[in-house]
RNA sequence: GCGCUCGUAGCUCAGGUGGAUAGAGCGUUGGCCUCCGGAGCCAAAGGCCACAGGUUCGAGUCCUGUCGAGCGCGCCA
């Protein structure tokens, strides 16, 4: 149990005994105040026994049972203050690897799925990264986690693409990276002023896709878009294509399953005559319109079915899906893919999940919420209360719509290449010496890339990204190279010590010698499963990109920390032997820290900067 | 019209289940290398937390309303 376990458990011990029972909430006393933790609870206590809350604390400072790592307690006014005895709690903090209480249950999550039809663009990245990270939080927070990317095979997008090829003839050159090339021919279409005579070919396209004739085709594209996602950090265990989907019948055992719901009808009458139509309205309040048609007069799926057909696959309704390896990512690790000459999944491998996250753009909003609906129609009500639309807010580039069609957009490629050439430029000039070195390259990868996986996701999804290169790119300020380069500046401390044959792992270490100012760094680390926790609550990795500012943040006004004569005031190595050694242990733990959160949202660091 | 999301410093954003004097970055101004890496640190200036009510011992946070912004509302995909 950890130490504001132990304060909480206390704390509600004593307010037990003066007679009123509570839930005390503990929590980092604000700087300038006194302690280091403190809870509010004396107010719940005293309108409980209608006492005053000042004289409420000063009873619970009284009774309350200190644990161990707490020194002394004080009563501030209401406020009920813990000290925590310094050395003790850095060193437990030191001692304590980054382990989160395991939660059971399999979480699929659901990204990218971008159309098999042109290069990703920089609205994509968003998608990619914020997926991409939580699928590392929810695995670090104990989950299983299963990230699946859809692929529309059947589109109308995906037809385009391949009927431009042959309408106009292209022939790709083996250089040009192939989802790029595809796109080209796409926005040609789509400015042709013939297009609309066009329509019997582009139809036609449609049905060989459909048909599974043109598979080779579109697994091109979606090889070349792996490659750009591999790039980015991105993983992934499943492709699953849309015409498996269908082809596997889910949609029929969907329908099946809301056939016996009290809230589906077959209207005889009325403008949904003919037609399978579901009633949202107990799910979804407020609408002008509760009836969703799922099946047209005409016998045809709508949309909206084929996702609630897929969604319950998702959350193992049924099985019916063929599945073999698709291609080997950069770890090593196998990608599979639906396909229908498959094996059937005996195993249940995949599927079958107790959560479900679809990270789509907010635009889906209304038919996420459908799907989910349709989730409670079935009488799945605690499955759709686990079913999770994350939201996020469409990128704009240059205060523009970004449109793959017009082509106007950013290539994720490009502003992965023009990432990487800034970080490498700034390197040159900052540290030449660096810039030479063989691994330059590699330095200015993690840079670049960590600068764009930050900025797409340090805030909350709901807000509005409009893509500009100075800020998507920045260096300095809220970026991940601020981050990185604290992190290089504790691993550059640990390597001097190590050169100087001083104990970085605690040995030696004279831990009462710490200061109040070390004891802020290790409070800090502390957080850290506390910061999952709520992370995987919101799901939203925002919360973990925020702490790796906090992290960074506290470490450098650490290092650069002054007494009152102005002279540095935390210097690590020319510290006192004992001091030395416990600052040397607090820093190596520091280091695991920053690699450890930067990880949880795919940033790797430099080995130098 | 209805629904969803949002409104915090000049700009971009943080702000655990409501708790102590609302915090960062960018920009502006002024400092900091006799000291482990200056992509850094310190300081100053900058706030009716959109507005009005309400709940509460306590509201940026919860509720209602108003105003403003974005998105969505098809037997399309």
């Amino acid at each position: 149990m950890d130490l504001k376990a132990q304060l909480k458990a206390a704390v509600e011990r004593a307010a037990a005994d003066l007679g009123a029972p509570v839930d005390a909430a503990i929590q980092e006393t604000p700087a300038n105040k006194p302690g280091d933790y403190g809870t509010p609870a004396a107010f719940q206590i005293a309108k409980a026994l209608g006492q005053n809350p000042a004289q409420v604390a000063a009873g619970l400072a009284e009774r309350v049972q200190l644990p161990e790592g707490i020194s002394r307690v004080e009563a501030a006014g209401p406020f009920l203050n813990f000290f925590v005895d310094v050395g003790a709690f850095v060193r437990g903090v030191v001692e304590k690897p980054f382990e989160m209480p395991p939660l059971g249950g399999k979480v699929v999550i659901e990204h990218t799925s971008v159309n098999p039809n042109k290069e990703l663009h920089v609205g994509h990245l968003r998608n990619v990264v914020l997926g991409d990270s939580m699928a590392r939080i929810f695995r670090a927070a104990g989950h299983t986690v299963e990230v699946q990317n859809y692929i529309d095979d059947t589109g109308r997008q995906a037809a385009e693409s391949l009927f431009a090829e042959s309408h106009y003839q292209r022939v790709w050159d083996g250089v040009q990276k192939y989802d790029h090339w595809m796109g080209e021919g796409y926005v040609r279409l789509n400015a042709d002023p013939a297009k609309p005579s066009l329509e019997e070919g582009i139809s036609a396209v449609m049905h060989r896709l459909e048909a599974g004739e043109l598979r080779g085709e579109v697994e091109k594209v979606v090889k070349a878009h792996l490659a750009t996602c591999f790039r980015l950090g991105a993983r992934y265990d499943l492709l699953n294509w849309e015409s498996d989907v269908v082809g596997s019948g889910f949609l029929t055992q969907a329908m099946t399953i809301l056939e016996g719901s009290r809230y589906t009808t077959h209207p005889t009458e009325g403008k949904y005559a003919g037609a399978f139509v579901m009633d949202v309205s107990e799910f979804m309040p407020g609408l002008e319109e509760p009836n969703v048609v799922l099946l047209r007069s005409d016998g045809t799926a709508m949309y909206a079915a084929k996702d609630i057909g897929y969604q319950f696959w998702k959350f193992g309704l049924f099985e019916g899906m063929r599945f073999k390896p698709f291609l080997t990512d950069p770890e090593g690790h196998t990608v599979w893919t639906s396909a229908p000459g498959g094996q059937p999944d005996l195993e249940r491998r995949f599927g079958h999940a107790q959560e479900v996250i679809n990270v789509i753009d907010s635009r889906q909003d209304h038919p996420q919420t459908v799907v989910r609906s349709a989730l409670g129609v079935a009488g799945e009500g605690e499955k759709k209360e686990r079913s999770v639309h994350l939201s996020y807010a469409f990128v704009t580039l240059e205060g523009q719509t970004i449109s793959g069609r017009r082509g106007i957009a950013v290539s994720a490629d490009d502003a992965m290449d023009e990432a990487e050439n800034r970080a490498l430029k700034v390197l040159a000039e900052i540290n030449p010496d660096l810039a030479a070195r063989a691994d330059a390259h590699e330095i200015a990868r993690r840079i670049g890339i960590g600068a764009i996986r930050f900025a797409m996701l340090k805030a909350e999804p709901t807000r509005k990204i409009d893509f500009r290169w100075e800020q998507a790119l920045a260096l300095n300020g809220d970026t991940a190279p601020y981050v990185q380069y604290a992190a290089v500046r504790a691993a550059s401390i640990l390597r001097r010590a190590q050169e100087a044959g001083h104990a970085t792992d605690g040995t030696g270490a004279d831990w009462d010698a710490l200061a109040d100012l070390d004891l802020g760094l290790a409070k800090m680390v502390a957080r850290l499963p506390e910061v999952v926790a709520q992370s995987v609550r919101v799901h939203s990795p925002h919360v973990v990109a925020q702490y790796a500012l906090d992290l960074a943040t506290a470490f450098n006004a650490w290092f650069n920390a002054k007494d009152r004569a102005g002279k540095p005031a935390t210097n690590v190595l020319q510290s006192p032997a004992g001091l030395r050694e416990a600052r040397l242990a607090l820093v190596a733990r520091l280091r695991r820290a920053f690699e450890e959160t930067l990880d949880l949202i795919g940033i790797e660091v430099p080995a130098a900067m």
